[in-house]
DNA sequence: ATTCTGACAGCAA
DNA sequence: TTTGCTGCCAGAA
């Protein structure tokens, strides 16, 4: 047991980022998908709360590629403006109408599958 | 140390 | 059916 564990906190963090990289261009998928990669399956808010603070990460996450579980872009606003995650996955090739991701279920990606 | 919040998800009424 | 409450875990005040 070398560096098993050896701090648990920042690594919850470092593993969303690190999971939210890996989603590939024009796929998306939901908070609790990432959730359960982790291990905790209703821990989906985790999971939100370290996209929050992957806007302090050097590296640029995808994070307008997570969205919840209906498909609907809950943190748009956190991107500064309310149309710039509509925009970036609609640019992506998927389509929303409404602040909703219309084609979610063929664009979504699930890292316990894919990954 | 305690309390509250937070980009969700699931279940109950 | 919709609406709302709770549960999850970790970080910040």
């Amino acid at each position: 047991m070398s560096q098993s564990k050896q701090k648990t906190s920042s690594d919850f963090f470092s593993m969303v980022h690190e999971v939210t990289r890996c989603i590939p261009y024009g796929r998306i998928t939901s908070y609790g998908a990432i959730a359960r990669y982790l291990g905790s399956g209703r821990s989906a808010r985790m999971v939100g709360w370290a996209l929050n603070a992957s806007h302090t990460s050097k590296d640029f996450i995808p994070a307008h590629r997570v969205v919840n579980h209906n498909g609907l872009l809950t943190g748009k606003y956190h991107f500064g403006n309310s149309t710039t995650m509509a925009q970036l996955l609609e640019n992506e090739g998927i389509l929303i109408e409404n602040d909703r991701i219309i084609n979610f279920d063929e664009k979504f990606w699930d890292p316990n599958t894919e990954l």
